[in-house]
DNA sequence: AAAAAATATGCAATCGGTTTCATTTTTTAA
DNA sequence: TTAAAAAATGAAACCGATTGCATATTTTTT
């Protein structure tokens, strides 16, 4: 390994101390100017790089901000850490990015690397078997900031973003029902996750609302993979009454269902509507156009990421910071999937 | 802020010196058990965490790998991510995940963060519009292992994990003309990327190969965006004679194709067949479902990041390994899009 | 021109783990 | 029993930037 240039090769190349190197460098007020630009002129020329861990060393803290998500490869993860990425990068932090693949264990693993670490804040969604949160206590301790988003703790805790998940699936199961569905059927994932949790609330309450009975095995609990659209609609096309809509609690799934639906020549909208969850690209390409909520991810990810570091100036200037839930706004999109005829529809609109 | 517990606090609870404390709890053989022992106890008993800043600065590494992608948002792009994150936590490393946006100059930015955060090795999938590669220089100088991966520059450079472009575009088209198709249109993005240029030149090749001239117009220029499949397509409606068959360099840009074509009433894959690129899930949920190429984006995150472990290791040992571009299978996956009459298949397999 | 105030710079300690080299203790060999 | 070798421990320097406090220099005020 070459020779590192320190301040202090700087300070004598000049023949100032490193001190006022270290100041110019940091662009202190308490220096000339013209100091300054001596010794940035030198520290070019030698090819100076700050060397971070002395100076994290020193001031305690990395500029890293940690996110863990349950799969990096989702569209709606991915768009969130792109989301998060932009503010991160604009503020000059650094994501420190790991996934716990929705396991609990590498969860735990994956927040205390991220503790060790030393990340100045962290950014979670909860891992589907995650019910407790103990394993960020040492956060909590510290008072480094932790803001979780989409997939939130049922507990207390600190902040949160998210969307209103329960009026999201109360107004899409309202929909189908508006298009005369009377038996409406919900897959959904893990229901230890609040946005499924509070879907199926939605949902139920939605039935409840046109006294609609809510039957138990309509619900049906699954991983909501690729593979899942071909169990769930083997599972609907066994019940009695056949349910006449369907709402799938993502978008890759819900297309799943509709290519084993039209496997099995069954028609959608007409004999099943289907509602589609994140306006994935996938909806917009299959056919008919998925119903779906338009789950803005990149947002969740900016806002998650503005209110983090909002708090970590906060922290900086010793201002204590409420906990707070953000609730950012969805859309029901309405498409061709749940589009039965114009007379069915109350209003005349659309 | 706690008072931190270092390990002179250890130390002191128990008589031993820091240095012993040090080389226990970094497990050296040259402490006797026994006082190992009574140390991690001690560790654990004040809840001693580590400081990684001061362990750094010292041994002057960080654990942390830098990555800079086009956009995190993308199917392949976060495959990619997927594979890496897994190989990397097994291996003890972190993840500092930066996108370029397709922009040569957050490209730089971008490098140069990770350079001052001193991240012990580099993985890049460059921008789009990324010619000359002078800004990893300072890596290079520096020895610090630099793998590109899939978008790698044309120059002579360390070290890449690819898949064959030109191979598989090659591929592609073949079958295209093997299934009857006589005038083959390729939607293609930036001819600066050697992905896009490669495939130019497998589609080429195939067209020569059976003495098809290779019309200029037929190869379109477009961002692949979901939006671009109604552009090129419109574009393919005006020409004559209108091209009976349609390479698209990614599945959500064919996808998007094929939902205008199906606007149009043109039957695919009969009045034009279809391919695509990457094996999304969209391309096994449109109808008809797409042939693509499956581009195995996990893997290639997996082989790049264990590559990059592996110098990591090899510098440590003072190793010096050779440059090596690394070429991964894959596969041309037939489906509907382009499956005609069996009569066109020569072989008759299938 | 002297005193007071403002500005500029430097000394030395500090952050906390690692490591070289020396010293002490224990074990083995003679 | 003593010398030699091996094992265990420690003192102190070191990594490089930051910062409280002190000092030196310049500018302003009287």
């Amino acid at each position: 390994m070459k020779k590192e240039i320190t301040i202090y090769d700087i300070a004598e190349s000049i023949g100032f101390s490193p001190t006022t190197v270290s100041r110019a460098l940091s662009n202190h007020p308490r220096v000339k100017e013209n100091t300054k630009i001596k010794i940035f002129e030198a520290a070019a020329k030698l090819g100076y790089q700050s060397n971070i861990f002395a100076s994290n060393l020193r001031r305690k803290h990395t500029f890293n901000i940690g996110v863990i998500v349950p799969r990096l490869n989702s569209p709606f993860q991915s768009s969130a850490l792109a989301g998060m990425e932009k503010v991160a990068s604009q503020a000059g932090y650094n994501l420190i990015i790991s996934q716990s693949l929705e396991s609990l264990t590498k969860e735990i693993a994956n927040t205390k690397t991220m503790f060790n670490s030393r990340v100045d804040g962290l950014l979670v969604s909860l891992a589907a078997d995650t019910e407790a949160i103990d394993h960020f206590e040492p956060f909590f301790k510290k008072e480094i900031p932790v803001i979780f988003f989409d997939r939130v703790p049922e507990q207390n805790y600190g902040m949160g973003v998210v969307i209103d998940n329960e009026k999201a699936a109360f107004e899409a199961t309202a929909h189908l029902i508006e298009q005369g569905c009377k038996n409406i059927a919900h897959a959904l994932g893990n229901l230890k996750i609040n946005v499924y949790a509070d879907r199926l609330k939605g949902y139920q309450r939605a039935l409840e609302s046109v006294g609609i009975r809510h039957v138990p095995q309509n619900v049906i609990l699954t991983d909501l993979s690729e593979e899942a659209g071909e169990k769930i609609v083997s599972q609907l096309m066994e019940m009695k009454p056949r349910p006449d809509g369907l709402l799938v609690s993502n978008d890759s799934c819900a297309a799943s269902c509709l290519v084993a639906l039209k496997k099995r020549g069954i028609m959608v909208p007409e004999e099943i509507a289907l509602v589609g969850f994140n306006n994935d690209v996938i909806s917009r390409m299959v056919e008919p156009n998925l119903t779906t909520v338009s789950y803005p991810g990149f947002q969740i990810g900016e806002v998650a990421m503005e209110k983090l570091i909002q708090k970590l100036v906060a922290n900086e200037s010793g201002i204590r910071q409420e906990k707070e839930l953000i609730i950012l706004p969805f859309n029901l999109l309405i498409r061709a999937s749940t589009l039965r005829t114009v007379s069915s529809n109350k209003t005349g609109k659309l």
